[in-house]
DNA sequence: GCCAACGTTGGC
DNA sequence: GCCAACGTTGGC
């Protein structure tokens, strides 16, 4: 069954149009466990909503799993996973933080009760939610 | 720039 | 195996 996924990046690192640019990209660099956890547990096809972090504080658009079950190539000892991903489409408004932590039904999600986990996972009726938000 | 939340490290 | 100290992340 697929899942729905938050990706964050920072944009000054690695932006939604630097994904665009690249046309995929591969997800690697992830050392917390519950992250690489996350990554371990998508599938082909997933989609994830790509976050801005530290600059914009905003869902800018969402990426779909392209390759799955990646061992990190940054990770000599080869311990660590990765996934790479596509970008689907830009969110016609972008959903920011402010507006997630507004809404008593998406406090639950990871993105709000972890704020450090870089891959987080999203139920059904977050991940819908968001994507009415994103449609104004 | 500050600080809270975590994760990791190292002394005991 | 505990816990204090420290480093990092990320929001404010």
């Amino acid at each position: 069954m697929a899942r729905w996924w938050l990706m964050k990046s920072e944009p000054d690192a690695y932006s939604w149009d630097d994904l665009v640019a690249e046309g995929e990209g591969t997800w690697d660099g992830v050392r917390n466990h519950r992250a690489a956890n996350n990554l371990r547990a998508m599938e082909l096809g997933d989609q994830a909503f790509f976050y801005h972090s530290n600059i914009g504080l905003e869902i800018v658009g969402i990426v779909t799993i392209s390759v799955a079950g990646l061992t990190d190539p940054t990770d000599p000892e080869g311990k660590w996973a990765a996934v790479k991903v596509k970008p689907l489409r830009k969110l016609a408004k972008p959903v920011t933080l402010k507006q997630i932590k507004a809404l008593p039904e998406l406090a639950d999600m990871e993105l709000v009760r972890l704020s450090r986990l870089s891959v987080a996972e999203l139920r059904p009726d977050e991940w819908k939610k968001i994507l009415s938000l994103s449609e104004g």
